[in-house]
DNA sequence: GTTTGCCTTAAAGTTCACTGTAAGGTTTAT
DNA sequence: ATAAACCTTACAGTGAACTTTAAGGCAAAC
């Protein structure tokens, strides 16, 4: 498969997948007698898999020393699974911080919804202060 | 409280402070006979708040967007609460994302501890062959 | 058979979000 | 009173991750 239809069967730019390749995100893919790229499963997986962790925030650089180690331990699938354990590790503390700021968006909303008279919070009391609608200090 | 003090509790740099405040993404912050930044808890709540969505993968731009369309309707408390809401609804799609890339390593790494003999998925398929494990294709 | 559109590489350019620097004023410590 | 340690602005520099360009080879269409 030649790298246009790659391209856009994952819907990832040409540029950004050679780019990916000599950067070793992904392996070196075969090429045909022109000298023009032919990917096969096998790296069309990896970029799936790049472009998966990439989305998810993990950075190019700790995707290049994933995919070395990686293939560095292709003779160890306890050290393949050890190092996928560790990307899922990373993923699942990005996650919590995401769920933190979830939670803190969810009680404003929340606060929003349950006093019909605003709530005075320290932004609040200043804005309103500003308004003139309020003297004095606390 | 002086910039110093501010980028020390909320642990943000004094450069991405002003950085932050020069963009928009903090309102400005008063400032003291010798023009020293003198902040209130109101730019803290604003930073810290910033600091959460930037951490949560919110872009400065999209920020900027929404602390301006904020303030602009800082007497609709009705207006804000759905812009908080748009915010909270773009980061549980961004969590959603990330589940699913969890949810594949999740896959992957039961796939490592479920099967004693390695299952061969395509990929797997293709390093035996190369390793002259395996003769025919498919 | 030549134009159109694909492919190649190497290298320069772009964007984002800071981060550092230069030039200078202010405040605290000795 | 002078150095050290803060603060200011405006603007140049950085690093990450592409993205575009230049210069040229190959291949399908007319």
């Amino acid at each position: 498969m030649n790298i246009k239809e790659v391209s856009e069967r994952l819907d990832i730019p040409k540029e950004t997948l050679r780019y990916w390749e000599n950067n070793g995100l992904i392996p070196e893919v075969p090429r045909n007698a022109s000298g023009y790229r032919d990917y096969t499963e096998n790296e069309i997986k990896w970029a799936l898999f790049i472009k998966a962790m990439r989305n998810a925030g993990m950075s190019v650089e700790s995707l290049i020393d994933f995919v070395t180690l990686y293939r560095k331990h292709s003779d160890s699938r306890e050290a393949q699974k050890s190092l996928i354990k560790e990307q899922y590790d990373h993923l699942l503390a990005q996650r919590n911080e995401l769920d933190k700021t979830l939670n803190y968006l969810a009680y404003k909303l929340d606060h929003f919804e349950d006093h019909v008279m605003p709530f005075l919070d320290e932004e609040e009391y200043y804005q309103l202060k500003k308004k003139k609608m309020l003297d004095e200090d606390k």
